[in-house]
DNA sequence: AGCACGCCGACT
DNA sequence: GTCGGCGTGCTC
């Protein structure tokens, strides 16, 4: 009877790999295991079984396991459902998903080294010179391929390796490397023939000549009650104020000894007051709903508006869960920005709560995922970002997705392109657990899906503590520019509140949408904008260094003095940045503190918290920002906020402007008047009586749903439809153009008028790849598995034509 | 994705 | 001849 087991190994192939394991090796191993392989020529793969079987594959010989590499599990079954359900949904090899989902430090890497065997001198005297070059190398040490290739001055040693190999000069071995380090502290304790007072004593006397290490001993005799246990030695040394030397000198001795520890470096919080808030009478009928609604199904909606106290609610379910002893995954949109919200939930919950994000480093993360894996009680309640949706829970009860309509719950680059809040449903669908979705402006999608009886809705309409929604206003800013009304990017009437609020010591937030607003230089004479020389957008300019960079590639540049194409030498800087906006408030009010909030300024983990702590505390008046200024953050004294211009955000050319507009306007407008008065907002626009800015002012999100639901049956958009985009880059433009028509034709064979393209995208080129892109829209109902199926070989058929080799092809299922 | 193999052009 | 470029095909 022979035994296989099918695993997948991280490289980006379509499917699992069957090797052969001993009767014993397969009555021990579980789905999950994780088992180092030989994968190609002479590479160990770190690799986890997903199957199980007896059958002997017909058309190859299958290879044995290196080792099994540790007693349980690492990943558990669920898991392998979802990576599975994964690659077929998002159209992406199962190999990519086990990549993304296991944090780097479990992947060992193998890397073949060369050591030399003895060898007879008559033998060495016949070696070639380059023969000879290595066997001297080799004695002093063993080394890898690209060391040997630096000493040969070659790129291709290989040849003579295996030459070398097969006569016995050398050999070459595989080398594992594990990326993960675990963490090991000092401690040190008296040795035990000390232990008895009597004897004690007598060494505090023995040691009166050196005060330090006298200290060091009596420091240990008073905390060490218990003889069994060990001392921290950064606790020892800072208590007793000894250093190195006074230490290894009494390990010299005998006196004290010392030992390592393996310690986590996954940070606890020691905050343990399990402060509760007592719930208002709306959020507790509130509550009570969504437990109702759950008995009934698995997904919940809540649609709470801006301040309504939506994370009081979620830490009562939370609660229930934990008492129940399940886990909790608490997903945000952006773990930067959500400081106040790890501290409120530690506040409550204390050190059951942990923070996973793929920010954080390698061995914390593996740590994390060990903690998740072991359903530890330290680690029962999990605050993360999209990336912690594909964490090894073993007893997951509940799934909050907070900001649910947030487009940052969407992986774009690397394959898989999933989206974590779909993901959450498909499991609370496939494993019971309970999702609740929660937003003060819902996706389409998600409300559609409650409309549809999909999922069950909850509603909560009050602010916390009974304040007002903000007051919403719009500036015309066609009018105020022909009527002389504007100072800068400034309306009279948006200064003049910037005034009011300040006399009255509130806080001011001003937003400006970054699309299609950064400053640009343009050439006063002829016109011409700088551009980027790998990819098709112009150059941002960036005052503080003074310097134009390409937000794409990176690609940067000083200031150029004269126009490249004309030579005048006069650029004006165009388009409103953050940066403007910041300098020209200044201006106007130089006593005033102001900030500023966007990717560019905040590139360090800890900038947000910063400037967010500084202007909670009042530090700071004014903050000036793009989108993050919107997200869920809690200020509780600002007074106004004030959008420099709707327009680029409303009219931006995409199915999805008019949703994003809203959702994002309502939020940014939802951040004043938390406190006992009521806010005021201020948007200004060219546009100022259209209907979406109206249902801005009303906060109606049903009318704009109607409309949304209206535009989107007419030209079938989603949720009526689903979409999937396919991209095409190449460096050769003439190949990716052919390429793509190629694949239209092949695909519109089957799906007809379900293809759209290919069209060159806005930004046509990106890194000196230029790009085609293709859309197929498709019912979902019935056509979902066919149409994936053909979309899937006629991708595979492309890369089998030879001619479109180099032509890279991304698909991104449910884009955004 | 990586990586080896193999065919072909450039150059000692 | 030999080195290295790049196209091709495979990985259990």
């Amino acid at each position: 009877m022979n035994y296989f087991i099918d695993v997948i190994v991280p490289v980006s192939l379509p499917k699992p790999f069957t090797y052969i394991v001993s009767k014993e090796e397969f009555d021990f191993l579980v789905i999950g295991h994780r088992v180092i392989v030989p994968f190609g020529k002479s590479k160990l793969y770190t690799s986890v079984v997903v199957k199980k079987h007896e059958l002997y594959p017909s058309s190859y010989k299958p290879k044995k396991i290196e080792f099994i590499f540790e007693e349980k599990p690492l990943v558990t079954e669920d898991q392998i459902k979802i990576w599975n359900w994964i690659s077929d949904y998002y159209l992406c090899n199962i190999g990519d998903v086990m990549r993304a989902s296991l944090p780097s430090g479990l992947f060992f890497s193998s890397e073949t080294v060369f050591k030399n065997k003895s060898v007879e001198k008559s033998i060495i005297n016949s070696f070639s010179d380059d023969e000879f070059i290595i066997y001297e190398a080799l004695q002093k040490k063993e080394l890898r391929l690209n060391q040997i290739n630096k000493i040969l001055f070659k790129k291709k040693s290989m040849p003579i390796l295996n030459q070398m190999i097969s006569k016995g000069y050398i050999e070459s071995q595989i080398e594992l490397i594990n990326k993960y380090n675990p963490r090991y502290v000092k401690y040190y304790k008296l040795n035990d023939i000390y232990i008895s007072k009597k004897k004690s004593n007598k060494i505090i006397g023995e040691l009166s000549r050196y005060p330090k290490q006298k200290n060091i001993i009596e420091f240990i005799l008073k905390s060490n009650i218990d003889e069994k246990s060990w001392i921290n030695s950064s606790l020892l040394k800072k208590k007793s104020g000894a250093g190195l030397s006074s230490i290894k000198s009494l390990i010299g001795k005998g006196i004290i000894k010392e030992k390592y520890f393996q310690k986590d470096r996954v940070i606890f919080s020691d905050i343990q007051k399990k402060q509760k808030i007592k719930l208002s009478k709306p959020q507790l009928k509130c509550l009570i709903q969504i437990n109702k609604k759950f008995r009934k199904k698995n997904i919940v909606l809540l649609k709470g508006v801006t301040s309504s106290g939506k994370t009081e609610i979620y830490n009562e379910l939370i609660n229930d869960k934990l008492n129940q002893k399940k886990q909790i995954l608490y997903l945000v949109p952006e773990i930067s920005i959500t400081s106040q919200m790890i501290y409120r939930l530690q506040n409550r919950f204390g050190d059951r709560v942990i923070v996973y994000h793929s920010k954080y480093s390698n061995n914390e993360r593996v740590e994390m995922w060990k903690l998740i894996n072991e359903n530890n009680k330290k680690a029962q309640i999990i605050l993360g970002a999209r990336s912690s949706i594909l964490l090894p829970f073993r007893e997951l009860g509940l799934i909050i997705v907070d900001e649910e309509h947030d487009n940052s719950f969407k992986q774009f680059d690397p394959s898989p392109r999933y989206n974590a809040r779909d993901l959450a449903v498909y499991m609370g669908h496939c494993f019971s657990i309970k999702v609740l979705l929660g937003s003060a402006t819902p996706s389409i999608e998600s409300f559609y899906n409650t409309k549809k009886g999909k999922y069950e809705y909850v509603e909560l309409l009050e602010r916390y503590g009974g304040v007002r929604m903000p007051k919403i206003s719009c500036i015309d800013l066609k009018r105020s520019y022909s009527e002389n009304k504007m100072t800068g990017f400034f309306s009279k009437e948006l200064l003049d509140e910037i005034n009011y609020n300040l006399k009255k010591n509130k806080q001011i937030i001003l937003f400006q949408n970054r699309r299609g607003y950064s400053p640009i230089l343009e050439c006063v004479k002829c016109g011409n904008i700088p551009q980027c020389i790998n990819c098709d957008v112009s150059l941002t300019y960036h005052q503080y260094n003074n310097e134009m960079k390409c937000h794409y590639c990176g690609y940067k540049l000083v200031k150029p003095t004269k126009c490249d194409s004309c030579g005048f030498n006069d650029l004006n800087s165009k388009g409103v940045g953050t940066q403007q906006i910041q300098e020209q408030i200044q201006d106007f009010f130089p006593k005033v503190s102001v900030a500023r909030m966007d990717w560019d300024t905040t590139r360090g983990k800890k900038s947000f918290e910063k400037i967010i702590k500084k202007f909670v505390e009042g530090e700071i008046k004014i903050l000036v920002g793009t989108q993050m200024v919107t997200k869920g953050l809690d200020f509780r004294e600002v007074g106004l906020v004030g959008v420099i211009k709707a327009d680029s955000l409303i009219n931006f050319p995409d199915f999805r402007a008019h949703e994003r507009s809203f959702q994002t306007l309502i939020q940014v407008a939802g951040r004043s008047g938390r406190s006992n008065e009521r806010g005021h907002v201020i948007i200004q626009t060219f546009n100022p009586g259209s209907v979406l800015l109206k249902q801005i002012i009303d906060n109606d999100f049903q009318g704009m749903y109607d409309n949304e639901i209206n535009e989107r049956t007419k030209y079938l958009y989603p949720p009526f439809n689903r979409l999937i985009k396919i991209t095409l880059k190449s460096k050769d433009y003439s190949i990716v153009d052919s390429g793509s028509v190629w694949m239209v034709n092949c695909l519109r064979q089957y799906l007809k008028n379900k293809i759209l393209g290919p069209v060159s995208p806005e930004i046509s080129k990106i890194r000196n790849l230029f790009l085609k892109q293709i859309l197929v829209k498709y019912y979902d109902t019935g056509d979902r598995e066919s149409t994936k199926k053909v979309i899937s070989s006629t991708i595979k058929s492309f890369e089998s034509v030879s001619f479109f080799r180099q032509v890279r092809v991304s698909i991104d299922v449910d884009p955004y």
